[in-house]
DNA sequence: CTGTTAGCGCCTTCAG
DNA sequence: CTGAAGGCGCTAACAG
């Protein structure tokens, strides 16, 4: 930081407060005074000075986008899409600098990225993905996007559920300059769908590749899908439920773990599309074919899925519009849904991976005998 | 931002400077008074205003992590990395707040962030990925990364050649506290390996789907395959390569012109693995199997492309260990490569996309009458 | 070990 | 329309 606004004044004969007045625009300058001004700065590659401009009073133009993972598409997706509208950043309210930030799924960072934004006073925060199932946690957050919002932060919840209103009253304390927007996304309603569909296909039994324990969003797809199984009369059996991650190598274990468990299964629910990649994986190295074995479904939609082999039967959720919109109801530039939360549709997507059930018949004779059952998977304590 | 140093300082009994110190650590202070402070700062929920400490003398913690597209796994998986060694921020030096900005490819949003993480007196900056070929650009990129070091932000160039000597000293003016250090990767290499294993299967006429126009991965990766093309005596026939971008709808649109131009084509290499799937879609939908028509590959082996169908044969790009080097080495936790340049390895993957050639006879008989020519896409410009 | 004293570089009143 | 002055909240010398 060697040359200042001071430099430039002294550069243009002027005094720091007009070059001060010429580069925020806030005030009326002389055009004369404003060539020499502008010919210095850019003589000098005179760069304003962030933290001074901000302790000054002018306000910071961060923007925090949490997420959990930047190598998981869906958040690579929906963080692509709220920066874009942040954009180019032409706009006369001035370009936002978009931060993201990877929380890893801890809660704990992601209350201390939360701090860390309050640090630098973010404009806006836009929080995305699931939210941890913990009241602690959640009353922990709720008091941090008190503060936030408070101090004039922007506060938008992208994919995950509304706060708890009651958690949101006892955190706050002063007057906050806009309460937190939800933008959520129907997991319940979308798996709901997902399951029903394979139901109608005559698919009996089930197995479902859960996400991450104790997360809103596993917690609701998980829902729908035993809504859609309560709603047929069948009962839920727990052993066909294991828990997973969002990632390749955990759908290719669970599934591994629910043949093991119930060698008849005729279809799967995977956590997402990346997980029901690692299921289609682990079904194949075993001699079953999809669908015709046995059916798998993903979730998410994400970009890739259309060209898996088979092509991915999956819930698309939109997260391009999603991003978006949270990315202008960020900046300001939207108005907040009445009540301060929508809903987003989960829509039904039918691809080649699912298929109506195999008869039993057919069962007996076709590749099942890959399936026999006790391959001792380390992994049996779930 | 309501409670202040001076707020805790009062409610403690305390000087300021006392606060200031028991916060940042750096100075011994008593037990008892330590104590104090720590509580009157839970009580107040006091934070540190990031401007504040920063324009008083205590760097920043922010690094800046450029990328094209945060859309893209190939960028998501180098940005996890690097903010992945940045890290829970356990450590010593403090945690560090890594920003992500896109830049959508536009050279000009590279400068603007740059410029901006400048004003924000980033402690490092990463580039990732490919850089413009334009000199002008360069120039002005060597200006901007000058001032950068400068100022004491450590320079970070991942997946891009390094800077053009040259340009660098000229645009030097101070000194520079660390030059910037390059993490490069051997695309000419594994372009030219890919192609030998195309020309070893027996393929000739091999179609080029290539990245955007004017970038270096572009380039140098064209370059390795004419590379391999003239080892074996094979004239580049131009029309045989259709410029794209990293997209699977490019990919699609790439390889139906590419089938316009030459349907015996029996091979095509493309821009990522991303393109690639575009073009196998394309190909299957014009009847050709892959690789029994046609073989086709990709490059990078991001997440998804062991999945494809069939599983991409592609060069893999240690991505993972080069975004951890680059976070290392931008926070100064490991030291420059000689020279200040390293080149990291490109690993040809075969898989099942690729197969050896159809014999003449065979291509004549197949599947080869979807392939009439004319087809008149709109795109025959290039 | 702790309190006091100066700014960091800028923006924003106030005068002129 | 422009200059001069004050302070944003914190840290870094200095004293004590």
């Amino acid at each position: 930081m060697a040359v200042t606004l001071a430099d430039v004044a002294a550069r243009a004969g002027v005094s720091p407060a007009t070059v001060s007045r010429v580069l925020s625009g806030s005030y009326p300058v002389t055009e004369g005074t404003r060539g020499r001004v502008l010919r210095a700065v850019a003589e000098l590659e005179y760069v304003v000075d962030g933290p001074a401009s901000a302790l000054a009073g002018a306000g910071s133009d961060l923007v925090g986008i949490l997420v959990n993972d930047l190598a998981d598409p869906f958040f690579g997706v929906l963080a692509a899409a709220v920066q874009g509208e942040l954009g180019g950043g032409a706009g006369p309210g001035g370009e936002k600098l978009a931060v993201v930030c990877s929380t890893g799924g801890s809660p704990q960072r992601e209350l201390d990225h939360l701090t860390h934004l309050q640090r630098q006073r973010a404009a806006a925060v836009v929080l995305t993905g699931g939210a941890p199932e913990d009241p602690g946690h959640a009353r922990a957050l709720a008091a941090k996007v008190a503060r936030l919002t408070e101090a004039g932060t922007r506060v938008v919840l992208c994919g995950r559920p509304p706060q708890d209103p009651e958690a949101a009253a006892a955190a706050g304390r002063g007057r906050a300059a806009a309460p937190p927007v939800t933008l959520a996304f129907d997991n319940r309603g979308g798996a709901r769908r997902l399951t029903a569909h394979l139901l109608a296909l005559g698919h009996r039994r089930i197995g479902c590749v859960a996400g991450p324990a104790g997360r809103t969003t596993t917690a609701e797809r998980l829902a729908g899908h035993r809504d859609a199984l309560a709603a047929h009369g069948i009962a839920d059996v727990p052993a066909r439920t294991v828990p997973g991650a969002y990632d390749r190598a955990s759908g290719y274990d669970a599934a591994l773990e629910l043949l093991r468990r119930e060698p008849r299964l005729t279809a799967v629910v995977a956590a997402n599309d990346t997980a029901a990649l690692g299921v289609c994986a682990a079904l194949r190295d075993r001699g079953l074919r999809i669908p015709e074995d046995v059916s798998v479904a993903g979730f998410d939609d994400l970009p890739f899925s259309v060209d898996a082999a088979p092509a991915l039967t999956t819930v698309r959720l939109p997260l391009r519009e999603a991003g978006a919109r949270a990315g202008r109801l960020a900046l300001g530039r939207a108005v907040a849904p009445p009540g301060g939360v929508a809903t987003l549709p989960a829509e039904l997507l039918v691809r080649e991976s699912t298929g109506p059930v195999r008869s039993e018949a057919a069962a007996a004779g076709g590749g099942g005998g890959a399936v026999s059952g006790g391959i001792g998977s380390g992994r049996s304590g779930g």
